[in-house]
DNA sequence: TTCTCTTGACTACAGTTGTAGGCACCGATA
DNA sequence: TATCGGTGCCTACAACTGTAGTCAAGAGAA
């Protein structure tokens, strides 16, 4: 399982376009832009050429219907998730996974709950095996 | 603390020689190079032009002595983690942090020795407050 | 004193990224 | 039918990246 995808990697912005389409596939350009248009303010082609790009880097595919063309991902978000942490782990933490946690904590960003939720998760996978 | 330093973001390439140089600083060019060399065979005026524009970025700042120059860190290591994680988890799980945590755990990078120790830490953190 | 090595400065160049303008086509509408 | 909004295609362009070559000055070595 986890096929070894292999991909480019993605900058930022391919990542916030291809979040939307995960949230919710297909979309088209149109689609997506309307959701970044408002979160911030870019244009239509910015949007249609970082989608082409990822398509030519193929994370995404498409299918034309009589409303246009429609994208899908090709990969699933857990997977590139998952490759996603391994690779910023060993280049933020040199492989430190235990580093990465850390700097979670110390970051102050974690809500009481969030933390709870966390040492729960942590919890059962520790029963788990 | 946690001084919201904002310097422009590192890349991989960046963030192995700024990890290099919090390992021990100072360092010169000549000396990171050395390890670089040996790990991935580039050249020493590749090193030289990163760690130019690293300063031009603010990330590291040198000092010339006899031997040459020799770079420092301006912000400390965790201070750039910290900051860098949530970026991290930002861009990648849309803000949540146990999507992160998830994603570390279902990698199935975790050694058993690994997951006890990080078990310890967030339960150790649950005590603190 | 020459030749060589190290080192810092400058230059180069292709690939990626973020951003977007212009154009042509198509269907709806006035 | 003349117009308009949406869509896809092609082009552009500056910034940043990774990689490295050339050069000149200084430090030793022969």
């Amino acid at each position: 399982m986890t096929g070894a995808h292999k991909l480019p990697s993605l900058s930022e912005t391919q990542w916030e376009i291809m979040n939307l389409i995960w949230d919710q596939a297909p979309r088209s350009v149109g689609e997506v832009w309307q959701v970044l248009k408002k979160r911030r303010g870019v244009s239509r082609n910015t949007v249609q050429t970082q989608m082409v790009r990822l398509e030519e880097k193929g994370w995404l595919t498409h299918q034309e219907d009589d409303a246009g063309f429609r994208y899908f991902p090709t990969v699933s978000r857990e997977e590139s998730q998952e490759n996603s942490v391994k690779r910023f782990v060993k280049t933020v933490f040199g492989g430190s996974s235990e580093g990465l946690l850390l700097a979670l904590l110390s970051g102050g960003e974690l809500s009481q709950e969030e933390a709870a939720r966390i040492r729960a998760i942590i919890n059962s996978q520790g029963k788990k095996k």
